[in-house]
RNA sequence: GGAGAGAUGCCAGAGUGGUUGAAUGGGACGGUCUCGAAAACCGUUGUACGGGCAACUGUACCGAGGGUUCGAAUCCCUCUCUCUCCGCCA
């Protein structure tokens, strides 16, 4: 959530930076500004009682030593009308701020000043175009075809298992969707990245901190026996693994990747989109991660995306790099960048990779902070990345790298997969 | 799942109602000493929020949430977690 100082001291470009996302409950600004003044006197208030309190126990005590009993019941007597002003204004305090909590929380992050204006998806910004689209042979299919005639995936047999938007991958596609994982993990790995195998359900305070409750929270499969909830992605047990935590300032930049599976009930979108491996339930994912100094938050934002970018590149995939929109962008990011692989058969570009700053939305949720150089904590910035999403890659790898004689494997993937092509 | 024990500061570990934000030890940091280091000695060592230009100051926090009391780390209740034993099991 956005950190109350920022608010409290300029509610005007708050509101203007929310415009930029869509965001049209302005009025929730000046509430919550409102609400603040009133939460500080509040506090004077209690704190005032709470103050006099104490120093009349303490009064209490000494009397009692001296065996003063009747000057200590006295004192006693005075107490009371003390709680009953405690009581009531720390009530008022309690609902106040819980009103205030209410409304930060329904606030998303501001965007940057690199963000474009826009609403939808075709106001998104293309940034960088890269890779060749193929030119493919008469009769060239699209992946599920080629999933079926190579026995890759298997849809058919997870409908029956478990339904759809559940495949089994079986032979050789389980196989390189192995060695897919395990590339991907050794690219970050090698470029400073620490592995982690992380759970795969998380508990309410994980899925708060990383913003997927109260927001979200139909977009993820709840064992509501546990009241624990299976991960959309990594990025959620992965950033919690801080959470309350203050980071030694040397021990930053952190740099965490894992690979999961990932899963998303999407409730509500079928049809065109979901065909072949374009939209599941459980999808496997290969996450970045960053902690850092705020001051250099944009520099890691860059140095994630070339990293990104040059994991696609060397699997020659053809691709672009989108800068998104206010209105496209998620919740609680203030910078994103999209990267879609072209999907030649089916003639479309899908999204393989998002790659946000959420600057201390986040972290401010799940108060994670360093101390800085003047020995005060401060809340660090969170950063993630996909690197990458297995389906989508696995779909443009297949319709891409097809030819009459079978499907070839990228370079870098052929020592992992023990094959150059798949046939 | 059954029985028992426990949860205190960076760590270990005292503290069972009254100057306890918390003994003691270790670690870390600063200093003295040294050519340098070790040892020894001295000192410092929490977080959050509020007030103040600042020195500073108020409040809260001893797993979490409630309660008893003038006063709670300390007593009571609920929850969570950890450990030991038994059961079950990849």
């Amino acid at each position: 959530m956005l950190q109350l100082s920022v608010i409290r001291q300029n509610p005007a470009l708050v509101k203007e930076r929310l415009a930029v996302k869509h965001f049209a409950e302005t009025s929730i600004v000046d509430e919550i500004v409102s609400l603040d003044d009133e939460l500080r006197k509040l506090k004077q208030e209690t704190e005032d009682t709470q103050s006099k309190i104490k120093k009349l126990s303490e009064q209490i005590g000494a009397l009692l030593k001296n065996k003063q009993a009747e000057e200590a019941n006295a004192a006693k007597k005075e107490v009371e009308p003390l709680k009953n002003q405690l009581a009531s204004s720390q009530e008022k305090l309690n609902n106040t701020e819980k009103k205030l909590n209410d409304l930060l929380i329904k606030l998303p992050n501001l965007p940057s000043e690199k963000v474009p204006r826009g609403k939808t998806p075709e106001d998104n910004e293309v940034v960088k175009e890269g890779g060749e689209k193929p030119k493919l042979h008469a009769g060239a299919a699209p992946h599920w075809e080629l999933a079926k005639k190579y026995k890759l995936i298997d849809f058919e047999l997870g409908n029956k298992v478990t339904g759809s938007g559940f495949p089994f991958y079986t032979g050789q596609g389980a196989k390189l969707q192995r060695a897919l994982i395990q590339y991907f993990l050794d690219f970050n790995i090698a470029a400073g990245y620490a592995e982690y195998v992380p759970p795969f359900v998380v508990n309410q305070d994980s899925a708060f901190g990383t913003g997927q409750l109260p927001d979200k929270e139909g977009q993820m499969y709840h064992v509501t026996e546990d009241d624990l909830y299976l991960i959309p992605t990594a990025e959620v047990p992965v950033t919690n693994i801080y959470r309350n935590e203050i980071i030694k300032e040397t021990d930053l930049p952190v740099k965490m990747t894992a690979y999961t599976p990932c899963f998303r009930r999407e409730a509500g979108s079928y049809g065109k989109d979901v065909r072949g491996l374009n939209r599941l339930h459980q999808f496997d994912k290969v996450e970045l991660v960053q902690l850092v100094d705020p001051a250099k938050s944009y520099d890691a934002l860059d140095e994630m995306v070339s990293h990104v970018e040059k994991l696609v590149q060397s699997l020659g995939l053809p691709y672009r790099i989108l800068r998104l929109c206010g209105g496209d962008m998620s919740f609680a990011s203030a910078l994103t960048y999209d990267f879609e692989v072209f999907s030649t058969a089916q003639e479309k570009w899908l999204e393989v990779s998002s790659v946000s700053n959420f600057e201390s939305y986040q972290t401010n949720r799940m108060k994670i902070r360093f101390r800085n150089a003047s020995g005060k904590s401060q809340l660090v910035h969170s950063l993630n990345g996909s690197s990458l999403a297995l389906p989508r890659i696995l779909a443009s790898l297949l319709e891409n790298n097809q030819t009459e004689q079978g499907i070839d494997i990228p370079g870098p993937v052929r020592k992992y997969f023990g094959s150059d092509v798949i046939r």
